[in-house]
DNA sequence: CCCTGTTGACTACAAATGTAGTCGGAGCTA
DNA sequence: TAGCTCCGACTACATTTGTAGTCAACAGGG
């Protein structure tokens, strides 16, 4: 359970996610297009990711590959979890209601929903 | 759309939420179980809000009263567009698979979820 | 062997955030 | 009317966050 990671260290996890173990620079290019960070930049959040105990880090020659101890869906339940907490009194149904009414449900948001529940219901039982 | 809100601002909005138009005594009231703030801390979140126009705030006779001017229901679509556009791609079912990954639903949740989707078809028609 | 470029370590610094103190005025209280 | 109390306005300050600079060491090109 590593410290909140903040907007900014999400996108470096975001990164390395994609292409760990990856050493600094490779971060750096993958996050070139979406962001225009110095490289100064992404190695001060790696290291607070790793200061955090959310990243890891081994030696390559004379650099580090980064590798994420947290996976994206790890990661995700964590946030999910807390952030239905939160809002909506940990029940996801008033979530869902909620995107609803927004008319952020498409028709096929919809099935893919109902096509898991099912999923659910089956693996349940 | 008002500024970003923090985490403790968002204490202060919960309390709005529930007791406005309400006075900064009453918001420390309202706050006093969860929060050990002092008045000042709360004085001061108040003030940030309504700097930020999440809360307005009215005169009574020598004091103010505030009131939030974001439900909590707009907040908490915005902040779940904005979530599940970050973790989950914008999809809504994903992220109910994630939860139910996690073990966090319960058969009532899941009847909830199942209710909602009726409910948004025949909406729909 | 020297130059150049890359790397991690350390440092910098403004803005946002969490948390709270001080102060002067308005009204109540005796 | 002197004091107490409550209120908003302003100020304070450590920590976290976003963003980046400096520096010394090492590695590979010529």
């Amino acid at each position: 359970m590593p410290e909140r990671i903040t907007d900014a260290e999400f996108e470096i996890m975001e990164a390395l996610w994609e292409c760990a173990p990856a050493a600094a620079s490779d971060v750096m290019d993958r996050l070139a297009r979406k962001k225009r960070w110095s490289v100064q930049t992404v190695k001060t959040l790696i290291a607070r990711l790793v200061e955090k105990g959310a990243v890891a880090h081994e030696p390559d020659g004379r650099r580090y590959l980064y590798r994420p101890l947290l996976s994206k869906d790890e990661y995700a339940r964590e946030a999910t979890t807390s952030f239905i907490e939160r809002l909506f009194g940990g029940r996801a149904a008033p979530l869902v209601a909620n995107l609803a009414g927004e008319g952020k449900l498409s028709p096929d948001d919809i099935a893919d929903l109902e096509a898991v529940l099912e999923e659910i219901k089956r693996d349940s039982e």
